[in-house]
RNA sequence: GGAGGGGUGGCGGAGCCUGGUUGAACGCACCGGUCUUGAAAACCGGCAUACCUUUACGGGUAUCGUGGGUUCGAAUCCCACCCCCUCCGCCA
């Protein structure tokens, strides 16, 4: 959420972000200032009764001390009135309270200035390309043949015993995973990333600080009954960490990668493009996560960006990075990048990693703040993160771009070690 | 799952039975100052967060796990929930 301080004196330049993010036309904007004024006014008034309250409540103290038991009864009906007046006053100031802190939540994040103005995917800014794509002499066949080809993956049972986009990996498919999550935590430990092992579901609260409550509910399988929520992504794990933390400037930046199974119902988003690795209900990633302080935040969001597109080169797949236009980009992100993997025979681009500044949106929420150095009064800290990768869709790219005349999949050499052979499918 | 104990400021730790200048003793840590050639010690002072208000100095309100309640007044009494610890049981 942003800082009501800042709608207050930015009004003009919260709505235009809200109009080039796509959500309302800025009225949220006016009306959340009306809410917030009749809020301050009744704080005031609501704290000058408690002044006149606490006052009597002393004094009536002083008096019983003193044994002027009279004065002290006296007193005591006075005030028992004054009572009923602050009762109403909370209530109603409480009310105001919830009123603006429910409108603050649908006002969304600033874009960055750098940000393109636009509405569709189709005007985001195709900011970098690397590689090219693959001849083949050959008809390239897509990674779910590939898949049960080499018997990588099996589909229908997953579908059996847990349903539609839960599938089991196996033999070299399971093998291939293992190598990729060691491979990805290996790169981001000698990047000066802290390994952490995350707790794979999350209470309300977590969920709500990193923005997938109120409204994104439908994201997140639930566990209703223990009120816990399935987190989607390490991110939710990784970030609340540190909710309602106060750190030393020196401690700063922190840098985190975790993996974990990420967990999304994805509904309603059935039909085309979701055959085979393409779109999951459970899936692995290896998430990568920055604290730092809001004057280091853009640096941070490009070193998040090159560490995710070095995997992708290391890895050997042509890749294109996206700058995300204003109405592509989300609620919570003032800038964020795609990275796309091709997909040689289906001839299309997979997002395979997403990499965002989220500035001070998230942590101002979660209420993640540091000490300046010389400073009295904590800051609120921004936070970042990126995927640095996400598993299937780069199996599908490694498995569609990869694949030999002979049947095999020639893996890239940064993996060859992981994996134990230099080849998927060797014996063909 | 059963029984008991406990959650207080950056940390430790009083206060709770017996409600009343207790936002909270005391100690440690930290910051500033005096002293000192320098340091240590000693001494003096400062040292939570959010919000409201004020041009400013300042003033005010709330917060002792969380949320309700009792009361003129709650860290202190009552209820619910969350978390931690010890013992027993069960179990990877």
């Amino acid at each position: 959420m942003l800082d009501l301080q800042f709608i207050r004196d930015n009004a003009d330049c919260v709505k235009t972000a809200m109009v080039n993010k796509g959500i309302g036309d800025g009225a949220l904007v006016d009306e959340l200032l009306r809410a917030d004024e009749e809020r301050r006014s009744l704080i005031s008034a609501t704290q000058e009764t408690q002044t006149e309250s606490n006052a009597a409540a002393k004094a009536i103290g002083a008096l019983m001390k003193e044994g002027r038991k009279d004065e002290a009864q006296e007193a005591i009906a006075k005030s028992s009135k004054l009572k009923e007046r602050l009762k109403d006053l909370e209530d109603t100031q409480k009310q105001a309270q919830e009123r603006v802190e429910a409108l603050l939540l649908e006002i969304p994040n600033v874009p960055h200035e750098s940000v393109p103005v636009g509405r569709t995917p189709e005007e985001n800014e195709i900011a970098f390309e690397w590689g090219t794509f693959p001849s083949f002499d050959f008809e390239a066949i897509p990674h779910w043949e590939i898949l049960d080809h080499h018997s990588m993956a099996d589909f229908d049972r997953g579908s059996k015993v847990t349903g539609a986009g839960f599938p089991f990996y196996t033999n070299e498919g399971a093998k291939l995973q293992r190598a990729l999550i060691n491979f990805f935590l290996d790169e981001a430990v000698a990047a000066g990333y802290m390994e952490i092992q995350a707790p794979l579901v999350v209470n309300e609260d977590s969920a709500r600080g990193t923005g997938q409550l109120p409204d994104k509910e439908d994201l997140m399988y639930e566990a209703q009954r223990d009120g816990l929520y399935m987190i989607p992504t390490a991110e939710v794990p990784l970030t609340n960490l540190h909710r309602d933390e106060i750190f030393a400037e020196d401690a700063l930046p922190i840098r985190y990668c975790g993996y974990t199974p990420c967990f999304r119902r994805e509904a309603g988003s059935y039909g085309k493009d979701v055959r085979g690795l393409n779109r999951l209900h459970q899936f692995d990633k290896v998430e990568l996560v920055h604290f730092v302080r809001p004057e280091d935040s853009y640096d941070a969001l490009e070193q998040l960006r090159e560490h995710a597109e070095q995997l992708l080169q290391k890895l050997e797949l042509p890749y294109r990075r996206l700058l995300m236009c204003t109405g592509d980009m989300g609620f919570t992100q003032a800038k964020k990048y795609d990275l796309e993997v091709w997909s040689a025979a289906q001839k299309l681009w997979l997002e395979v990693s997403s990499i965002s500044n989220f500035e001070s949106f998230q942590a101002r929420r979660m209420m993640i703040r540091y000490r300046a150095e010389g400073e009295k009064k904590p800051r609120i800290i921004h936070t970042l993160n990126g995927s640095g990768l996400a598993l299937p869709r780069i199996v599908a790219a490694l498995l569609e771009n990869h694949q030999q005349a002979d049947g095999s999949i020639l893996l890239p050499e940064a993996l060859q070690r992981y994996f134990g052979a230099d080849r998927v499918g060797a014996t063909g």
